[in-house]
DNA sequence: AGTTTTGTACCGACCGGTTGGTACAGATGA
DNA sequence: TCATCTGTACCAACCGGTCGGTACAAAACT
């Protein structure tokens, strides 16, 4: 696990003993929340000493912001732009392949975690006023992505004119965080996949009424 | 606050101790979360001592459960039961009763707090197995309940024979739990008002295809 | 009747493990 | 040599839970 220097020292490289913290926290984070990850995990999972975290982070909440970061970048560029990215593509199409991604992913998780954007605003949203404006801005990004794509659809008349796209975003991310809950207490992918069903279905509607 | 013994003594009723603090642990359960709940905070809101405490619950856990079949209830009679009791009424009017009834008490709550049922699950699914069975068994009933009503509406012919009440019924309570979180993010109940809109105009497209 | 016992309700000091955070000396590499 | 990086020992606050003891009313006993 230990990154080892060119001379083969015990010591690690300082960026890469960040990136395992990083690392680490985020797995316990997913799992456990941010309240409920201790510190003393983070560092053993990670196998870091404490003198060396508080070197390369100031606080905990501070790794908690380095968390975020690393989420809404990976979301970003590894779960939305993937799908979105392609100016010529069916804006319906990319927004089922997108419905079908996040469900294969809690189907590989075996329905444990979550959604760990979601978990966070959860958690925190009440609790913890720097991180709700920070996870705020995640969601309104991932609902304008979904608003563009949907405007693209009415203009090209993949979709009715009288579809809303920015209701139909905020609706359609709603429905994906609140199946990701419901097949994590349930622990059964099924009602997941029925959900996605469901919204498939209702953007079939709007195609059909246009 | 504290209730008098009829002679006047300074002690409790010892129910309307319990009662005490059950109803402090779940305001503050509601806004923190259980594990973050700290047991010096329900003792102070409730003005009970911490030996009182352990006298009427054997442990943390313990309260949590407690809190856990308050909520239940409170959930299944004051919410769930007084829209869909009658059963003669109309089932779709029902469900629509309901979506606008978990809207108000958002917007009454300013989106502070979030849905009690829904953040356990989000916080405790993943780390607590007993728990979680019962968290998964009241979204369970509430699925039921609405599979029930859709069940009717399509016998009735208020829907289509199309529509598949169980993936429907998946579908609203997802839905729903995701709305809520996201307006409990954003601090904005325009958000969970757009998703209502949708949930509605869905249920009204099964209409039309009937 | 009056006295002793018993059971319920309650208090707050205290205990010990946990947790976020600090101090500091030693190692490493340019 | 100097800045960077790391391990170890340590601390104070926190928090769930325990303990010894009090108050008092209803029984039980005499």
């Amino acid at each position: 696990m230990k990154a080892q220097t060119t001379n083969g020292s015990r010591t690690r490289d300082g960026r890469s003993t960040r990136e395992a913290i990083l690392a680490a926290a985020q797995r316990l984070i997913h799992v456990h929340g941010y309240n409920h990850t201790v510190l003393d995990d983070v560092l053993r999972e990670s196998g870091v000493g404490k003198g060396n975290f508080y070197y390369h982070f100031k606080s905990k909440e501070e790794l908690g912001h380095a968390i975020l970061d690393q989420l809404v970048t990976s979301f970003i560029e590894r779960t939305l732009e993937p799908c979105f990215a392609d100016p010529a593509g069916r804006p319906l199409a990319q927004i089922r392949c997108f419905l079908d991604r996040v469900l294969e992913a809690q189907r590989e998780r075996h329905c444990v975690g979550g959604c760990p954007l979601g978990n966070l605003a959860a958690e925190l949203s009440d609790v913890h006023e720097g991180f709700r404006t920070r996870l705020a801005s995640v969601f309104a990004a991932w609902r304008e992505r979904l608003t563009v794509a949907l405007h693209r659809a009415r203009r090209s008349g993949d979709i009715g004119a009288a579809a809303r796209p920015e209701a139909l975003a905020d609706f359609l991310v709603a429905s994906l965080e609140g199946a990701i809950l419901l097949t994590k207490v349930s622990k059964d992918i099924a009602v997941m996949e029925q959900c996605v069903g469901e919204m498939k279905h209702y953007l079939a509607q709007y195609e059909a009424g246009r």
